[in-house]
DNA sequence: TGAAATGTTGGGGCG
DNA sequence: ACGCCCCAACATTTC
């Protein structure tokens, strides 16, 4: 009987280009899959939750799936199965990172693998300094002076740096690891046969390994919350979430040519939606590269362009900048990944110290109107409200209702954070942390204090026919599009005859946007002159 | 990956 | 016909 070893899933929730599965298969390693639960958000939680299902579907249900201390449920289980490897895929919080390398230390005399599945490239693969490739310099080690200011700060930079050395690893030319899953689950094997085959191993005095069901993680909330998400989703009770790659493909087919132009319209779908499946590893970035630049895709959608009259020319250059465009957002998620590697204190910590004592308001009765998609600001109120029934929200959205937040009700960018860390199914440490640093004007790489999102503005720039207000804020589906954007500013006729009653059954805004931008301004203006130590 | 305030221009109404 | 004013429309600056 060849040698076991454990194969440990957690954000690389897929059995295709699963770089430490495939490495433990070619090594001639029997599998045995194991799960072990992590915290997370409760939108992020209902996704896993069905994710999960699905994997355990795709090996053929020998996952193992458990709960608690990862160090002491690995040691039970390798003292039970006698497994001889540990593989996994990276992951970049620091509390992983810290709980990986004291694993390593702990089963040294294993073989143990790490890999990386979830990024285009690692944090350390794109550093100012040519020679840190070293995997072992962590974000901890502050004993080498050069580490300190290798990395990047500013995106464009770092992502100039990205694009070289993608090509210089020549990742593109490079193969998704394609097993089949028949061959997959020739090698994954079932622990309670393993356990049967070794009866000695039962008897023994070794601590007893709590193995759950799925359900028995409670990852579904108590409420029926979770409805409006599984039905966005194409969730399926029974077999979990739809097939990701039918979404990779159809974005990459179909919709990736409109990306630039339709990237910010919360009315279209125009986005990828890849989200959420990215958030778990359920594919990967390698995958999605690959479906974009995929010559066989290109050459289909270059002919059926051309068909259409554009030259040649015209049409290469369109096919290749639309893909590059939505290339370039992944390259934002390894930015955020490679921010939070080398600054894990961002996660509670504004960037910019000359925001340690800012005034934040933190009113929770304001808070409370954002949450719940009731500040009489109709764009702001339909994200919300979006995010609440879907776990996911436009990005261009995202954007205005954090600017809302932080800027208009000033309340700390971190309780935003901690909302979408609850709220959203794509909930991503790294992003969702550069993304509200980015907002609130306190990050390394940040919008200028002064921009500040006018909603009435931005509504009618980006949902022009007020669709996306009518669809979410069905309140207001009467008003013509006029005044659908800013209801506080329509005459009283107007508001009758569309059934609106502000105040009554859609609220009054919350905050005068005018009073609320100069008072920002101000406050900001002042920190901007703050002399720092 | 803003918006408001301020500045400039030029066509047209009008005395 | 001509200068003057008004004010969109666009451009630039400022926050």
């Amino acid at each position: 009987m060849s040698k076991l070893c454990i194969v440990w899933f957690r954000k690389d929730l897929r059995i295709i280009d699963n770089p430490a599965l495939n490495a433990a298969i070619n090594a001639g390693y029997q599998i045995l899959p194991v799960f072990i639960d992590y915290s997370a958000g409760a939108a992020l939680n209902i996704f896993k939750h069905y994710a999960l299902l699905k994997l355990s579907q795709d090996l053929d249900h020998k996952l193992i799936i458990c709960k608690g201390n990862p160090q002491e449920l690995l040691r039970t289980l390798i003292a039970q199965t006698r497994a001889s490897a540990i593989y996994w895929n990276r992951l970049y919080e620091p509390d992983s990172i810290s709980r990986n390398i004291e694993i390593k230390k702990q089963f040294s005399d294993l073989d143990i693998k790490s890999f990386n599945s979830s990024l285009l490239l690692e944090p350390w693969e794109v550093t100012k300094l040519e020679q840190q490739n070293d995997t072992q310099l962590g974000p901890y080690n502050t004993k080498n002076p050069n580490l300190k200011d290798s990395h990047y700060k500013v995106f464009t930079a770092y992502y100039k740096r990205h694009q070289a050395k993608f090509s210089e690893l020549n990742l593109k030319a490079k193969l998704l690891s394609k097993k089949t899953s028949a061959s997959i689950k020739n090698s994954t094997c079932d622990l309670s046969e393993l356990l049967a085959r070794n009866p000695q191993e039962l008897n023994s005095q070794k601590p007893e390994l709590q193995l759950l069901k799925l359900e028995e993680l409670e990852l579904l909330p108590k409420i029926q919350w979770q409805k409006g998400i599984e039905e966005f989703w194409g969730i399926s009770k029974t077999t979990g979430i739809s097939d990701p790659q039918k979404q990779i493909t159809n974005f990459c087919t179909q919709k990736v040519e409109q990306y630039p132009d339709l990237r910010n319209r919360p009315d279209l779908d125009g986005i990828s939606k890849l989200s959420p499946y990215l958030a778990l590893g359920v594919v990967s970035p390698q995958m999605i590269y690959a479906e974009l630049f995929n010559p066989s895709i290109n050459l289909q959608s270059r002919s059926k362009i051309l068909k259409s009259e554009t030259s040649l020319k015209n049409t290469i250059n369109l096919n290749t900048t639309s893909r590059d465009e939505y290339l370039r957002q992944l390259g934002w998620r390894d930015f955020a990944y490679h921010l939070l590697y080398y600054t894990p204190s961002m996660i509670n910590e504004a960037q910019n110290p000359k925001f340690k004592n800012f005034p934040w308001q933190n009113s929770p009765s304001l808070l409370s109107a954002w949450q719940k998609g009731l500040t009489g600001y109709p764009i702001v109120d339909a994200g919300m409200r979006e995010l609440w029934h879907t776990g996911w929200m436009h990005n261009r959205v995202r954007m205005i209702v954090a600017s809302f937040l932080v800027k208009d009700l000033l309340i700390d960018w971190r309780k935003g954070a901690e909302w979408f860390w609850e709220t959203l199914v794509d909930a991503d440490l790294a992003n969702n942390t550069m993304g509200w640093q980015w907002c609130a004007g306190c990050g390394v790489d940040a919008a200028p204090y002064f921009r500040i999102f006018n909603p009435v503005l931005q509504g009618e720039k980006f949902d022009p026919d007020g669709n996306y207000v009518r669809h979410w804020i069905p309140e207001l589906s009467k008003l013509p599009n006029k005044w659908i954007h800013q209801p506080f500013n329509a005459p009283a006729l107007i508001l009758n005859e569309a059934g609106v009653k502000l105040g009554d059954n859609y609220p009054q805004p919350i905050i005068d946007h005018k009073y609320a931008r100069d008072r920002a301004l101000s406050i900001y203006q002042s920190l901007a002159s703050k002399t720092q130590p």
